[in-house]
Parts: C-alpha cells; sequence; structure tokens
DNA sequence: ATTCAACATGGTAGTTCTACGAAATTATTT
DNA sequence: AAATAATTTCGTAGAACTACCATGTTGAAT
C-alpha cells in the first residue's frame, strides 16, 4: 500500500515544527512540502498534487479558508484539514463550506492527527473531541448539510471590527475613517448581523479569533 | 563547557514539540524535562534544578506567572524565558516583575530562541523584535525598571470578564451572579481602572489575551 | 485595637451603543 | 439599460455602559 503525501501550512514555525514532527513519525505518511502562508501553499499543493493538506485558517497573504476553496476547485479528491487556535463555529462553518474534510483545534491530542488524516484520505468528515460537542448542536440546528454560511464583511467592516478592538468609540472610528459617526454606528449594526453576535464584547471575540486583529499584525 | 540543562512548559503538545524539536538540536543543550502546567513545572524544577525555564504565560492549574514568581524566589539564579501566544505587555509587565529574563512570542524565530537561551543564561534581559518595539515604549513611560505592574484580579472580576466575554450584559452578569445589576456595573469600573483600557472591547481583548477567556476552557 | 487598604455595594448624570427604520448612492448582474 | 444587491448616509428611542462619588465590610498590618 503506497504512501500518503501530506502538504502542511501554518505561519508559526515553532508549531509547524511540531505539526512536522508528529507527522513524518506516521507509519505511510510523506510529508512533501511545508507552506507558512496560503499563496505558498497553493503553489506547492499544485506542483506537487498531494493526497492530503493539513491547514491552519488565519495565515498571511491568503488565508486557510481562501486556499481552501481554490484547493477544492481545483482537487476535488484531495483531502483538506484545517487547523485553528480556537474552537469557532462561524469559522469552522466557513471552513467546510470551502471544502475542508475535517477540523483540529491546534491543542488536539497527537493521536487525533491519525484519525484525522485516515478520515480525510476517505473524504470522511472528522472533527476532534473538543470541536464536536459544540459544532454538532450548530450543525443539527441548520438543517441537513446546507450550513449557513459566515456572510463576508465588507472591507470597511473588517477596518471597523478592527478599530473596534483597538477600543476607539464610533465616533473616534468615524475620524479616522472620515465618514460620519452614525455610519460607522450602521457599520456595527451591520457586523452584529452577519456575525450574529450582540454586541461589542461579541465584535471584538471574533476580531480576534478570526485573526481580523491581533496575532501577528498590529 | 558544561551543556546547560533546559525544561520546557506548553500546554499545547503539538506546540511542545516544535518547541522541544528545536531546542534540543541546539549545540551545548539537554532537556531534562517538560511540562503541560505550572504544577508540574515547579516539581520538575525542584527535582532537576535546570539552568534553563522556557514556558508558556497562560497554562492551566497554575499559570506561568505564578509559577515563575515561585521559581524566581526558590531558585535566583536560574534563567526563566517566558512564551505567549499575544504581545501583551500587562502581561509581559507581570512575567518580568515575577522575575522572567526574557520573553518571546511563539511565533518568534527559531534562532531568537537561541539567542534567548543565551542571555537568560547569563541572567541577562532578552526580548524577541515582536515585543521589543511596543515593550520600549511602554518601559520608557515606567521610569526606570520599576514598572507599575498590573494589579491582580479578584475573583469576582475574573468573574465578570468571563461573563463580558460571553456577550452578557450587566444585567444577565447580575442575574448568574446573583448580586445587583449596580455592583456588576462597579465591577467593571474597577476592571477598566486596573488593566487600563477604556471599554468593553478592552476588557475583552484583555479577557482573551490573558487566557482568563477563550483558549481550551470557555 | 486601630489604622489602612482592598472589596462589595449602590446612586446620579452623561456618553456610547443597539434596534428599527428609511433614503440615496454605488456596484453587479442580467 | 434595468434590476438587484450592497454600501453609505441619516433619524429617534431606548438599552447598556462609563465616570465620579459615597458607604459599609472585611482582612491584614502596625
Amino acid at each position: 500500500m503506497k504512501s500518503l503525501s501530506v502538504i502542511l501550512a501554518d505561519d508559526h514555525s515553532l508549531f509547524l515544527d511540531g505539526l512536522r514532527m508528529t507527522v513524518q513519525d506516521l507509519p505511510g505518511i510523506t510529508i512533501c512540502a511545508e507552506a507558512r502562508n496560503g499563496e505558498v501553499l497553493l503553489q506547492k499543493v499544485r506542483l506537487h498534487k498531494p493526497d492530503i493538506v493539513i491547514t491552519d485558517i488565519s495565515m498571511p497573504v491568503v488565508d486557510g479558508i481562501q486556499a481552501t476553496r481554490v484547493m477544492r476547485s481545483d482537487f476535488p479528491h484531495m483531502g483538506i484539514l484545517a487547523l485553528s487556535m480556537y474552537t469557532e463555529n462561524n469559522l469552522i462553518m466557513e471552513m467546510i463550506n470551502a471544502g475542508a474534510n475535517g477540523y483540529l483545534t491546534k491543542n488536539a491530542d497527537p493521536a487525533e492527527i491519525t484519525d484525522a488524516i485516515d478520515a480525510a484520505y476517505m473524504l470522511r468528515p472528522y472533527f476532534c473531541k473538543t470541536s464536536s460537542r459544540q459544532l454538532c448542536k450548530t450543525l443539527a440546528a441548520s438543517q441537513s448539510f446546507s450550513f449557513r454560511q459566515q456572510e463576508p464583511l465588507s472591507k470597511k467592516e473588517e477596518e471597523v471590527v478592527r478599530f473596534v478592538c483597538q477600543e476607539l468609540t464610533s465616533k473616534e472610528i468615524a475620524l479616522q475613517m472620515q465618514v460620519s459617526f452614525r455610519t460607522v454606528e450602521s457599520y456595527r449594526a451591520r457586523i452584529l448581523e452577519k456575525i450574529g453576535v450582540r454586541g461589542t464584547a461579541g465584535i471584538v471575540v471574533f476580531g480576534i479569533k478570526s485573526g481580523i486583529y491581533g496575532g501577528d499584525n498590529n
């Protein structure tokens, strides 16, 4: 039985090291490339056409979700596993809709990775223990398999998310963006609606977990 | 010249793998133990008395800051390096005050780790590139070396931080905590004052970055 | 035992946000 | 070019939050 080829992608080098270490020791698995952002990932995938891709969700240049969409349409039979720091249902849903076969949080047990790779190769879905409980509820809520996916935010809306996370008031954001403060409040309202949360707190949680704010940039 | 003994501590196993991999390849360095929380870290430190400890800041049971305080008072000549996901000045300050010699963000270049270990062994301070810029400003603002350290939050205050991050309003938090909603607002006011931020957004950012909310628990 | 500091509790006034609604101005699609 | 969708612009009323201040309680320090 032939060995499965895998490409790994993550922008945190130490984490990538750990992932490589765990994966390369698995029997029947060969790592054929690595990437530190979505753009490089896409190049490597086109070059190597691997069986499996394991990718972080939030990465610079091109994020894991966009990359997954492209990969899925170019290579329908490739296994794609998503990795992320947080258990964010919105993002998981987006990733699944983009075409990922499974999802792992970064503190997943190394043993889970083996299971996930096997499942992904069979194009069976796989979710790690941490995420599955919450996710099942969400999946159950949205009937069958047509998940209501996260509506994407416009450029300005993302900008507002960033400013809100920086503790600016609507008035101050208005100054920064050169628009009326009432407009900023409308943006906030739309953001709340799109991401489905209840207030400033929700915007900030989303901003950080989605990678719009914090982490490396800023 | 004798080899330096090091203990590593992090609750994310994959990340710990990566760290181990990077560190064990360094010449003149021996890893004598690992820990997945602050309590185990303290046990291992007492047992092995290593030259250097590299520890995550937010860990279960006992966090890196508390652990560092104990280690520093028990072993004044041990090098302690802090690791963290975010560049949070408050936490860095606390860590330094607790007795850490240096600070690295988790996306630091592996090469930086070598430098940091060398510096820590000499008990010289070391800060990675990402953190240094911001940190210098903060250090400059607080005269000389007596940093105004983060005032610790009381149990109830931490509870409020968690609830705020969960998008509850003060009224709802009051219900959960069985106190008047005016009391909750007072807690919020004190939290704002202690952590030095301006609003709900600041509380949430702090909650996530400090590990009070999010990550694994929730 | 007393003093001091931190915690827990509330009041008032003013600011900032959210809900709901609506109009004008761009894109985008057909 | 017309139709549709998305973006930008406001208004008003009410809910939620913050600033400033004051009181009783508790626990540690002198």
